[in-house]
RNA sequence: GGGGGCGUAGCUCAGUUGGUUAGAGUGCCGGCCUGUCAAGCCGGAGGUCGCGGGUUCGAGUCCCGUCGCUCCCGCCA
């Protein structure tokens, strides 16, 4: 199999001439036939032709072919001849155009090779653990394992020079708005974004912890109460949760603030950021984007990040059938609860598939899932054909829209956002089956018009759904009812930012940590420094973070963040690489004031591991030397 | 915390109903080879079937446990 490395072209401004080169590999082409060249890099290909040697060099820009004579230059012909995969060699030789018919198409260098005088080689390479001239699957564990090696592939490099270009293209537009990049503390208060925080001990002030910052929000206030007035940062987050293909442990943010501010000035900023770094990837976009209000991205969509590339939107039947005789309609509906469905169209579905579509239901809290396919006749081919009346079925089929042949999947909960959110999994686990999304394709979208808060069950209280300190709209005292100035933006379904208008009235940031539950004394001790700061003339301000991570893989066409990040943590928080997470010396633990409750550090799997890991060995592991293996 | 998928040669994978000596491609090693570019031809080496236990005359295959990777739910903007 190739590899993406060998069409690649980085146009790179020509090296200070040096001992190891004086040209890009790539850079070739802007050099005169003829004359001599000095390159360096990895042997990425050699075709051993017992008389002529061809190496293909590869560095950053791309693939030169080198061709080793043995009359013109035996002395590195023969060495050449000892060159295996990925050792490091410099070469000078005279840039020579290739004959007609040894021209490859497939390279941007290929009119061209670099007849080798002189050969030294710089480091040798072992035979690595996976083919780094190959863009084929290999596990991930050992890429990460290797990921010195998985960069040089031509599968996450290029994503790592697009990731640069959009940190480049969000500073140039910020910049040109007079916007300051200003760097806020990672060794900070808990913040309140609601995620578990990654703590800190301090040794200097025992008992005493630190909290990495969940978000730089409190200090990007701060900064406008400091009269920053337009501040940006490339700001690197943690949250203590699990993981996902689109979240990490820590992951990046372009974190705005404004102040003097009202929401459509946040949209505007974005949504220049947003279509200059898309287009940095290719896509373009128009502005303004669309916007849709939250209740309706949940009614039509079943999610608050709807994807828009495709249809398949849910229909609401409660009308249809208010006055069903089929029980599980009638009181689910007369409970409060809703009948949903979404028309799948035509497809074929055994019953062995719709009941794994009802198992999927079942496992994003429905209680099942009613399937019917639409019968020429105005019949349903359905378990619950023949408790339905004829006028249902009608109605069913016509709010749908519902052709001859299709099939309606429909959900009833008695929970309203349990349906929704339902059959919103249901919508994107049809739409992947089907393969309903055309590559290339991206739709943008703004959510906007947030309850500020939402009643959280199990707690029994009212928690906000993006922060407290969102500017609420609305009647303080009516919490269901409150607004927030809020507005998430979607990209294919993907969350990849969400800002707000922030509070800048003391008295109303007060009244609303009073509503969700944190009474004066305790406000006064976790954010006393920000109600602090409002009392001394607080100016309006909004902002809002954009996910780096995951814009770039979407640009990328990724299908997790782990590929548009250096050195990512797998889906359980390790590090393949270094062995992080992992046991800390006994002293260390007790210059912190520390006692661990944990039982001692279970080994690694060996073979996970390797016999021939780099991982720290077992003295650097276990906190009291009990690690059993190893 | 829970559910699904995966784990066999360095890598990517196949392996039938539990049955002889576990295969393929690629890589690797050796030889030949002066215009290849996924070079070609010939030969060769390479396996704790993740790990532990169990069932069985017999386990890559069945059962239990465990570790790792991955997707999802919970959790998390």
């Amino acid at each position: 199999m190739s590899s993406a490395a060998d069409g690649r072209h980085e146009p790179l401004a020509p090296p200070r001439a040096n001992a190891y080169r004086d040209t890009w590999a790539t850079g070739a082409i802007e050099q005169p036939v003829g004359k001599e060249i000095a390159v360096s890099g990895w042997a990425h290909r050699r075709r051993d032709h017992g008389g002529l040697v061809f190496i293909d060099l590869r560095d950053r820009s791309g693939v030169l072919q080198i061709v080793f004579h043995p009359e013109h230059a035996a002395e590195a012909h023969e060495q050449a001849g000892s060159l295996r995969a990925e050792d490091v060699v410099s070469v000078r030789g005279k840039l020579v155009r290739r004959s007609d018919e040894t021209i490859n198409p497939n390279l941007p260098t290929g009119h061209l090779e670099l007849q080798a005088n002189e050969l030294t080689i710089l480091a040798r390479s072992e035979t690595p653990p996976f083919q780094v001239d190959d863009d084929g699957h290999v596990d991930e564990s050992l890429r990460l394992k290797h990921r010195y090696l998985d960069l040089r592939r031509g599968t996450i490099a290029p994503i790592i020079a697009l990731r640069h270009r959009v940190i480049q293209k969000m500073r140039e537009v910020l910049n040109e708005r007079d916007f300051l990049e200003v760097e806020t503390p990672n060794l900070t208060r808990p913040t309140p974004e609601g995620a578990r925080d990654y703590l800190v001990p301090s040794r200097v002030r025992p008992g005493n912890w630190y909290a990495l910052p969940q978000s730089p929000q409190l200090y990007k206030q701060l900064l406008m109460m400091g009269g920053i007035e337009r501040y940006y940062q490339i700001a690197r987050c943690f949250r203590d949760e699990d993981l996902r293909a689109d979240r990490q442990p820590e992951f990046t943010q372009l974190d705005i603030e404004m102040s003097f501010v009202e929401g459509e000035d946040v949209i505007e900023v974005t949504e220049a950021v947003l279509s200059a770094v898309l287009a940095e990837g290719g896509i373009h976009v128009e502005t303004p984007f669309q916007r849709m209000c939250y209740a309706e991205a949940m009614g039509r969509f079943g999610s608050d990040s709807p994807d828009l590339r495709y249809g398949l939107e849910i229909v609401n039947l409660d009308k249809v059938f208010a006055g069903s005789e089929f029980k599980v309609f009638a009181s689910v509906l007369s409970g409060g609860g809703t009948v949903r469905a979404i028309n799948a169209g035509a497809r074929e579905l055994s019953r062995a598939d719709l009941d794994e579509l009802t198992e999927f239901v079942r496992g994003h809290g429905a209680g099942g899932l009613v399937w019917a396919f639409v019968e020429e006749d105005g019949g349903w081919r359905s378990p619950i054909a023949k408790f339905l009346s004829d006028q249902e079925r009608a109605d069913a089929v016509a709010a749908t829209g519902a052709q001859t042949g299709d099939l309606l999947l429909a959900v009833a909960d008695t929970d309203v956002h349990t349906a929704a959110t339902a059959l919103g999994a249901l919508r994107r686990n049809l739409a992947d089956r089907f393969e309903l999304v055309q590559p290339g394709d991206h739709r943008l979208v703004w959510v906007v018009d947030f309850p500020m808060l939402e009643w959280n069950e199990g707690e029994k209280r009212w928690d906000p759904l993006h922060h407290p300190f969102t500017a609420p709209r609305g009647d303080l005292s009516d919490p269901a009812t409150l607004m927030s100035d809020a507005y998430d933006i979607v990209m294919d379904g993907w969350e990849i930012g969400g800002g707000s208008l922030r509070i800048n009235d003391p008295v109303v940031q007060h009244k609303i940590l009073e509503v969700i539950g944190i009474d004066a004394a305790e406000a006064q001790e976790r954010f006393g420094f920000l109600l602090e700061a409002l009392k001394y003339g607080a100016p309006p301000h909004g902002g809002l973070a954009l996910g780096l991570d995951r814009l770039v893989a979407l640009i990328a066409g990724a299908d997790s963040i782990r590929d548009a990040i250096a050195f990512p943590k797998s889906a359980t928080g390790a590090d393949p690489l270094t062995g992080a997470p992992a046991g800390v010396d006994e002293r260390q633990i007790r210059d912190l004031h520390l006692v661990s409750t944990a039982p001692p550090p279970v080994a690694a799997d060996a073979s996970a591991a390797g016999p021939d890991s780099e991982a720290p060995d077992a003295s650097d592991l276990g906190a009291s030397g009990a690690d059993p293996k190893v």
